[in-house]
DNA sequence: ATGAAAGCGCTAACAT
DNA sequence: ATGTTAGCGCTTTCAT
């Protein structure tokens, strides 16, 4: 900047002045400094200036999903991603793999970084962060995961209703014997999806089988070897509901691999892409990753603009998309 | 910092020391510096230690995929988190969306961030913020693409080989009319790839034919109305070959729509989730991003250490996986 | 083994 | 309309 400055005959605060152009400046001058700022291919040190800024702002914000790689998570990354950059803010992601310790050091490398604001996705229910973001006023919103503590912006599924909808859906074709895949309970969103499908199972009704329940599944593999087992156990279910994107898959492989991909019924939580174009489709409770990642984003703008109003809850409601698998009958 | 001096009753420097633990501080001291930072909950701002510390790092990358929410680029962003992360190194994710101007202000975001080093997909063939890179010293590993310039480092598929074997395959199954559906060809892999399937087509004898090549396609819905149109022409193809993942799934919805799953071949470049759950399975020639990641990732780690030795050009190979809808023969 | 002073690139506050 | 001085939180250099 000083380079800037020379070359421009000018003070450094008028550099200052004409890159962040704040009042003040005459025409000529700005035009010279700009000149000098090509010349020389100057770029601002971002960082340098916030450390004096009085708001202090990186114009940085940290992203937290669950896994870079997955759909879903890509989904959010991606608006997330547009609507900062409308903004001059750039994003940092990380994955959590559903691991408290690896949420904790990302969360710890985005705060020495100094990021203006944060989109999480927690493993842990209770972020032993909290105390610190609140310390620190770096607003932060929760996303597709509640955290069990009071006063913090969320936006997530309705994951209780979007389950409960897509077992209704099973039930309403006749089945009882409705297998669950879910992930680990500890998890918000799957012992959510757990309660939607007891929800469904009661007012249906039909008493609940904890041998018609497996939990604790974590990827494809586990997933679809929990399958099997039911599939070919004495009292086999007539329909499944998958509560995640990647038991999903799993639960397709198991009963492509049992021959029963259109005997035995099938509704996922959680969108798969080319799920349309299977035999039979995949019947899905879709979430709107889309819409979930942009009201994150807008709240968490709104925060770093506005006063500290009222936190928000904002559930996101999902859709039953009928594509085959979930209008199989139950034999007989 | 002075905080913590002043609690610990030691002055700046030796925390400074503490944290980055540098030697000629005793046990002592260490313990109550570290005592007092867990008691204010105090955290080093690294942008502020980078203005200072001789090597300017930032411990920061910068990561330009063409969509964060594309799967092989998912895949990417996944194995260089995980090796940066192993380095206490955060990234800044953008997407490029194919577009010259985008992956400039992208670029540009990054380097007003100070990033230490980049890892770059390109639009442009000649980026134009290559010199300004060379000057700063900011090292950067071309991956995917690889732009018309001397001397940088690339990672990338071996987009015309396999395109050709992929080709090569449906050549071998007796097709003689094989369909290109290809994406914009001043995207390097693009022109690559349509150059494998000449090559291959010129060693099977088979001249080509324009009717037959559909270019610029850049999207599910461009690259189905295409292949549309073909099916529907006065001599269809008995085979497609579909250079890209987005273009292969508007292939496959425009082979079922027509009914022609079962009776025209397929092969795609770059695998897709569920390719092996489909009927037809999707035969594909598979890259491995996880491998281009991995190699881009640890190319740049060498680069910020090491001398600048000579630049790599890094070819991974790919490997066609035979599912089951490009082993159609063709008819009669 | 420790600390004081200077300075990284920038902006705030106050001159002029 | 412009420049000067100080200082953001840290690391360097150089004393002690």
């Amino acid at each position: 900047m000083k380079q800037v400055a020379a070359l421009a005959g000018v003070g450094t605060k008028t550099v200052s002045r004409v890159i962040n152009d704040e009042p003040n400046v005459s025409e000529a001058t700005a035009a010279r400094v700009w000149d000098a700022i090509r010349a020389l291919d100057y770029q601002p040190d971002l960082q340098a200036g916030s450390l004096r800024r009085s708001d202090g702002r990186t114009r940085t914000l940290g992203l937290l999903v669950g896994s870079v790689d997955n759909p879903f998570a890509g989904a959010i990354h991606r608006v997330v991603e547009d609507l900062a950059a409308e903004r001059g803010m750039a994003v940092f992601a990380s994955s959590l793999d559903d691991d408290p310790a690896r949420e904790g050091s990302a969360v710890r490398a985005f705060l020495q970084r100094r990021v203006d604001g944060l989109i999480l996705t927690t493993a842990s229910r209770r972020p032993d962060y909290l105390a610190q973001l609140r310390e620190r006023g770096i607003p932060a919103v929760f996303v597709d995961r509640e955290p069990l503590v009071d006063g913090l912006d969320t936006v997530a599924s309705d994951n209780r209703a979007g389950a409960a909808s897509g077992v209704e859906h099973l039930v309403a074709r006749g089945h009882r014997r409705i297998a669950l895949l879910a992930d680990r309970l500890d998890l918000a969103t799957a012992s959510e999806r757990q309660q939607g499908y007891l929800d469904a199972l009661a007012a249906a009704g039909i008493s609940r089988s904890d041998a018609l329940m497996a939990t604790d599944l974590h990827d494809v593999d586990t997933a679809r070897a929990a399958l099997e087992r039911m599939l070919h156990s004495a009292e086999p279910p007539t329909a499944v509901f998958s509560a995640q994107n990647l038991i999903t898959i799993g639960a397709l492989h198991a009963l492509r691999d049992a021959g029963c991909s259109h005997t035995v019924a099938l509704v996922g939580f959680d969108d798969l892409p080319l799920a349309d174009l299977l035999d039979p489709g995949v019947t899905v409770v879709a979430q709107d990753p889309q819409e979930i990642g942009r009201r994150a984003a807008e709240r968490l703008f709104a925060l770093l603009e506005g006063p500290d109003d009222e936190p928000i809850r904002d559930v996101v409601p999902t859709r039953l998309i009928p594509r085959g698998s979930g209008e199989i009958a139950p034999p007989g």
